[in-house]
DNA sequence: TTGAAAGCGCTAACAT
DNA sequence: ATGTTAGCGCTTTCAA
């Protein structure tokens, strides 16, 4: 196993000193001409490329991204990736992947072990439910020195910046598009608690507000996202109750296959038997041109990156309120369909 | 900005040395429990985490993997990445991910960068087509000291350790399946030549060998990926063939969809007016009970990871090469139907 | 302009 | 059992 080739070597090869074919090879500080063009032909030769994990050592920083998430097979988590990786590259930073599964102890472990790392940013979409309280002995955690954008979710009692649709309003508008439509019996299915979903439902209570309609709490339903069979029966619940509902408005994709399959079973059609609108798009709400109410996520990982790139150079952000929000759009298709009152 | 707690600070609060309380963080040589037990109070105290940089820079391992891909929102890809993160966490590893968008130029980048960190392990699907012979002067970037594990593509002119899934052989059994329903006119449909596109089609040229029939160009036919339109006019040129196909066996799930959306602007259904088996699952696939060829991709990435850490130890492996190739599997569904012949 | 040398935080060889 | 020290490869003062 030949060694590794260090600057010494390319500093011997040139005949100058270390410092000089460092000053050459980082492109800082002053170098003659001719010492540049030896160090330069020196480092062609042996081919050398400078240690990372050493510059990380020394300098200030380690040219290095987490993106710590719950799941990285949901699709949502998946493009957010995608679109971090992207941005990240443009700035000569690689990205380190945690999934937490949704579990917050494992969430903690990638933060420290990240930090271990001494990593220069991280991205988090926090396995925090809504109504988990951040425990203080981890505050320091979530609210260190390292750069830290928060994606989605909002802890509680953390006032971080966070990058997120603006989920009530979007949501508000959906609603609203189903009531024009005549629908009275709206009926709600997401996932576990989470303060994007709590933000969701705000917009449709504010909507049914809106036309006088009271909220029901039979209307509402939560399922977990990675059981197919628990989503199926909590969608059965909702097509056998009693006044069954005229639409209904899915907060999260993942739970869609499963209404799909059950709603298939039934060979309840979308949108004969049922309206429906649900968040997030994917090629299947193409295929089967359900309307989606779409955020966008690749513009979300952008904006994640440059906010740690501002907070890493310290670059007061006067726009920065102005950016935390972006707007999600509702994609009308065909599967809601207007509802006429007998 | 409090400095880094180090081991330096562990030690004086201890009142030990520096390599006392290296020797009971680190978990190596002897201590007495005196100093065991006074060097962990400190560590909690200071809440002391050891500095993951400098231990890469100065052992053997940074603890890190890097997975390189084409594309890190293709389904398979990420699949992939879920299962090595997960793997890779077993034994303290971290995982870097690198995208590629399919382009060996960022490929070769991402590498000569992945080295430069040190990185313990590369996980490697290729970008190379199965036409590209590897230059010689990337040879040692693809065949170096650091581990590396080729994931599904074969790279041309390179006999290194690749995992993938039986191609051949299992698309040998779809493809025999559907000449058993009795299909004599079977279109396939494939995403650019990779090496794992070569030998699917291998396999679908034997079946059609041993029932007797002629391969004909004009059934095999080629769509980028990630280009909807363009899936749909190859789709179209398919069923638009003169005596056009009874069955289409799609090689790629990624091009499934501009399949089916065809299918639907034609009003043609799946398997009344045409049977279609397609490569790797989908959510869909259930959905629209797809009767699809079903690789262990999850597998291929634990086995991945844990050939790095064999290659890593330096363990023999007498087992390896049944590993390198695992089953995929045919999950029968509803889309192909028996076809009688006039 | 250049070189010598210190030091980032850690581990491990060596000495006590 | 414990402490001293060298050194991983780099950047960055400080002198020359």
């Amino acid at each position: 196993m030949e060694p590794n080739i260090t600057i010494e070597d390319v500093a011997k090869l040139a005949g100058v000193s270390r410092a000089t074919a460092g000053r050459v090879v980082g492109g800082y500080g002053n170098v003659s001409a001719k010492s540049r063009e030896k160090v330069m032909k020196a480092v062609q030769e042996l081919d050398y490329r400078p240690n990372l994990v050493a510059q990380g050592l020394r300098g200030q920083s380690t040219k290095t991204i987490a993106v710590i998430l719950g799941s990285i097979k949901n699709n949502y988590c998946n493009k957010l990736i995608y679109a971090v990786e992207k941005e990240a590259q443009k700035y000569g930073y690689n990205v380190i992947v945690c999934n937490t599964h949704e579990d917050i102890a494992q969430e903690v472990g990638h933060l420290q072990n990240m930090y271990g790392r001494h990593v220069d940013g991280v991205i988090l979409m926090s396995a925090c439910k809504s109504g988990d309280e951040l425990k203080e002995q981890h505050r320091d955690l979530y609210q260190g020195k390292t750069p830290i954008v928060f994606v989605d979710r909002r802890i509680k009692g953390l006032d971080s910046r966070v990058i997120q649709s603006n989920n009530a309003e979007a949501s508000y508008q959906a609603a609203k598009y189903l009531l024009e439509l005549g629908h009275r019996n709206i009926a709600v299915l997401a996932t576990d608690e989470y303060s994007t979903v709590n933000e969701r439902i705000k917009g449709y209570k504010r909507a049914l507000g809106e036309y006088g309609i009271e909220f029901r709490s039979q209307n509402l339903a939560f399922a977990p996202h990675n059981d197919k069979e628990k989503i199926r029966q909590v969608t059965a619940t909702i097509l056998d109750a009693e006044e069954r509902a005229t639409a209904l408005y899915v907060l999260n994709n993942s739970l869609c296959i499963g209404v799909l399959m059950e709603l298939k079973e039934r060979h309840m059609s979308v949108p004969e038997d049922l309206s429906l609108l649900v968040w997030d798009d994917e090629e299947l709400n193409e295929l089967l041109e359900i309307t989606t109410v779409v955020q966008p996520i690749e513009e979300i990982g952008k904006v994640a990156v440059q906010d740690l790139m501002r907070q890493k150079e310290n670059i007061a952000d006067p726009e920065g309120e102005k950016r935390e929000v972006l707007d999600a759009s509702i994609v009308f298709r065909q599967s809601c369909k207007a509802y006429e009152k007998c």
